[in-house]
DNA sequence: TGTACATCAGTGAACGCGCGTTCACTGATGTAC
DNA sequence: TGTACATCAGTGAACGCGCGTTCACTGATGTAC
């Protein structure tokens, strides 16, 4: 294969961030090797560093994309519930505690899944800054007039990531059901 | 070195699986090789085969030996109120979501350091049975009357883990605080 | 209790393997005229 | 518009390195007599 077109790298670009995104939610960034992200995305592993400066670079650039997976449900569960801000909340809390989000880590919150990553991974990193603001700013959504909605966060989060945890048991369920419980109360 | 006396080995043998409880909280599973586990414990790598079966069998007798820290915590908690089962928890939740224990991965919460490691493991693992055992005593510790717990425990564990992965931010503390009053009331 | 010998915890070099990264090469794309 | 050439995204082999695990060896400990 000799030179591709300007769209098709760029195309291809977008592509290895968007299947990098679902891969470390899913398996964590050391979890997924360079050559596994490439083949993901249909290529092979030498071509990596003509698109990204290190791994690590791709971690940051992926880390975002994974957060616009969290403005899309909030979009969409504000369209759907229009003026009723409550119903909109309670809307994605249903989805955020439900077993098909535990079920799948590959296309869910950025929040719970790399959570891990960047308590262990470097601080001060650029994918660490663009983590704690999405954090921020999914808090504020969940806020009210009286609450801040950083409990409510953590008790979604703290659900979601015990969940997972004890998957196989039937305390995995038991556990998204008394969250939901507690945060919709 | 020659050989060496049996109270010895099994010291030795001890101490690498309290150092690797320690480890495994701080790093991940993933993030500590059996070399840097065996140089925690003033060994050398080879000798690792004598004592373990494998490293994942060393990760098992390390989560369950992280499970101690739980119980010994609780155990504490009763005997400094005694009778008083509310001020007990009270007390272990204060230094649950303290900035103290946030820094302190390596001597904290199982529950929530060792989240991730029980999610991407293999399913079914020793490690994941201990885990949710663990899991499990914790909320019915914490469980009161008309509460089993879990709510309050996903709380906890995600009030800790987002704390951690914001760590250097003063988000950090503000999602401790949050939990804290939300926890406690 | 003393002696001879088997045991085996610990050592350090080595194994195959996969990692992140580099590099010479390819050949279609993009550009200069 | 057509031609000649430079560019550079993608390929696949190779790099040094650290991983989990194995192994021949050591020599003090433990045991049989």
């Amino acid at each position: 294969m000799g030179r591709v077109s300007k769209d098709q790298a760029r195309e291809n670009r977008e592509r290895v961030v968007a299947s990098a995104s679902r891969l470390f939610r899913e398996q964590g960034t050391d979890g997924v090797s360079v050559a596994d992200l490439m083949k993901a995305a249909g290529l092979t592993h030498g071509g990596f560093y003509k698109q990204f400066a290190s791994k690590e670079a791709l971690v940051d650039e992926a880390t975002a994309h994974a957060f616009t997976t969290l403005e899309e449900w909030r979009t969409d569960a504000v369209r759907a519930h229009e003026g009723d801000p409550a119903a909109a909340r309670e809307h994605l809390i249903d989805y955020y505690l439900s077993p098909g989000h535990r079920d799948d880590a590959a296309g869910g919150c950025p929040t719970a899944a790399l959570a891990a990553d960047m308590s262990r991974g470097a601080q001060d990193s650029t994918a660490q800054e663009t983590y704690t603001e999405g954090v921020r700013r999914f808090a504020a959504w969940l806020a009210t007039a009286d609450d801040d909605g950083l409990a409510n966060l953590s008790t979604l989060v703290g659900a979601l990531v015990l969940a997972r945890a004890v998957k196989g048991d039937p305390l995995s369920d038991q556990i998204l059901k008394a969250a939901r419980a507690r945060v919709k109360s």
